[in-house]
DNA sequence: CTGAAAGCGCTAACAT
DNA sequence: ATGTTAGCGCTTTCAG
């Protein structure tokens, strides 16, 4: 049982251990780090000590001796009410404490000047490698830059993003195939008779993920000859104007018979608006899985995402770093999945 | 613009930068503190190199001199994908960034030991507060203690619950209006004529939320003059148990007309085990907000929670506590909001 | 206004 | 098998 420390009592260190035990702070030391050899006897009466005395190592210190960064990785993402960082979130600090790492987290808010702070002082604190969900940076600049982060790379910083692919800078990267799920998503409209398909996208229209998105819708209807028609492309910021899109959708003089939601936002806001609307005929395919996709009536077919995956994966290639891994950037993409459950099966009229 | 390092450099220190210049590290410290007085001239010169070498300062090194402990505050949640321990972790993030402190996460995975080995790491760290959702000890001696963590909060360590409140140690807590919460969501049932209302709980059935919940439910039945019915109080761990569990409820001899659903998950069970039997004739009114509640048909009417007020007010206290508030252990209670869509109209027959 | 010396808690590099 | 000395990068203390 530890000593009660009285209140605000400066915690024991090193030198107190050493000196309740009649030894040198190095032998203390080394008895911690299990680095050397120790007499049992030394290394008893140690241990014994550093338990009455309730004795906790002082990392910061010890970082800044041995010179290493900390044993932490930097994570940031845009948010993380948003299930998919969220679990992402956990799937890296999972990978993360599994190796003995910490995670530090910070959110951008989509905030190219925010993300930069955050870098900033995550790397002021030495954190030990930074993963990255990149912002947007708005404005005329659209696209993704990050050449900041260059330095800290060749640095010998592990640096991963997450999600998102910056034009400016090659590093590692994980991305769900996003592509190839939303040519997937839409095939599979096509496949049940579907011409007239929109596609809901996220805002701004500039969005790494948004563009592949629709870059795979676009593709699919390639595939299948079928000519787009600008008037069935629209976006909405959240599910509200998601919802006010569909609406606006289904008043076309040739309204579409099928929709295509490319995020997780989109998608809530068509099934709130075809189920306001008592609209049973319209076909949906959604982007990214949701909790509620299997008890809806019909059931909501969807591409889903793993972002489970992606956090590992992300975590995996920096600590590949971390050990000394210095190969060319790597991008590893996750697969997405097709979960037909119904709503991708209504067919017009 | 810095000067490019080359790969592996080591960064500059203060003292780079003050050579650079040819003056004392510790005049280079005051510039970049704003302590004392350092002439127009030198401070011009000092951030000059600072600039031009790209130096950052060592946060680590610094707090291991100043004894001070590390500009972060340390989060241990259960799971981090779950949208409510994800939006409480955003807030406590966005309000730990506006004071210029950083947030260290970690999941416990509802694994007492592991929150330990999580505390540990973050106070060897130097974790300047802590932020805990505890986990529920499982076994025979079930119930909340944490006791370990009073030696903490003895030497000075801010320390807050959140969620739940563990019974043998005073500390800063926040917790929804749980028991409220409930009772106004059985009333609302009760007011509609139900009087068979299932209860469809978590596990372990010990969950501080759980007893609480449970105890609203108690207290509204109590307060209406409808005697319990212990065939119809079932738990589910996820959504498919609670699924299975009312589908149960639902074949027995006399069946309830109303399903009261203490979480999250439990209401997604519900929700799709209704759906899937087709029965539009039970009511179900669930414990904390879906984003899909709205899409439902009918509507689903819940108990909505705000976690983000949750994770604000933690990080207030937190706040509080690291500016030198001695005051006795302060209880904050968020309320909750009942949000009626529909799913607690409906009348049996 | 500025600097030299000492030291935070810890460990590397020598001793012995 | 253990101790001494020095020093990580920074700030405190005390001189000038």
């Amino acid at each position: 049982m530890p000593q009660r420390n009285a209140p605000g009592a400066r915690r024991p260190t090193l030198s107190d251990v050493a000196r309740e035990v009649g030894v040198s702070a190095k032998t203390v030391s080394r008895v911690l780090n299990e680095e050397g050899v120790v007499s049992p006897g030394t290394r008893a009466r140690v241990l014994e000590a550093v338990e009455r005395l309730g004795f906790r190592p002082n990392l910061m210190a010890r970082n800044v001796r041995v010179g290493s960064r900390d044993s932490t990785v930097g994570l940031i993402v845009p948010e993380l009410g948003n299930p998919f960082f969220g679990t992402v979130a956990e799937a890296v600090e999972k990978a993360l404490r599994a190796r003995g790492l910490t995670l530090v987290i910070g959110t951008s808010e989509e905030d190219a000047e925010r993300e930069r702070q955050l870098v900033r002082t995550f790397l002021d604190r030495q954190t030990g490698g930074l993963i990255v969900v990149p912002a947007e940076p708005v404005g005329p600049h659209a696209g993704l830059d990050h050449a900041y982060l260059g330095e800290e790379r060749a640095a010998g910083l592990p640096v991963v993003f997450l999600d998102r692919t910056p034009t400016a800078l090659a590093a590692d990267t994980v991305l769900s195939e996003n592509r190839d799920g939303a040519r997937a998503g839409v095939a599979h409209l096509l496949g049940r008779g579907h011409r007239r398909i929109a596609f809901l996208g996220d805002e701004p229209a500039e969005l790494y993920t948004r563009r592949e998105r629709f870059a795979g819708y676009r593709e699919a209807l390639a595939a299948a000859g079928v000519p787009e028609a600008p008037e069935l492309v629209v976006s909405g910021h959240d599910s509200a104007a998601a919802a006010a899109a569909v609406r606006a959708l289904l008043a076309l003089p040739e309204p579409p018979t099928a929709l295509f939601a490319a995020n997780n936002l989109a998608t809530v806001g068509a099934v709130t608006a075809l189920a306001r609307a008592g609209r049973q005929d319209v076909a949906l395919v959604g982007f990214d899985d949701l909790p509620m996709a299997e008890a809806l009536r019909p059931g909501l077919t969807v591409i889903a995402q793993d972002p489970a995956a992606l956090g590992r994966e992300a975590a995996a290639l920096a600590l590949a770093r971390l050990d000394g891994d210095e190969a060319e950037p790597r991008v590893v993409r996750v697969p997405t999945r097709l979960v037909a459950r119904g709503s991708g099966e209504l067919r017009p009229g």
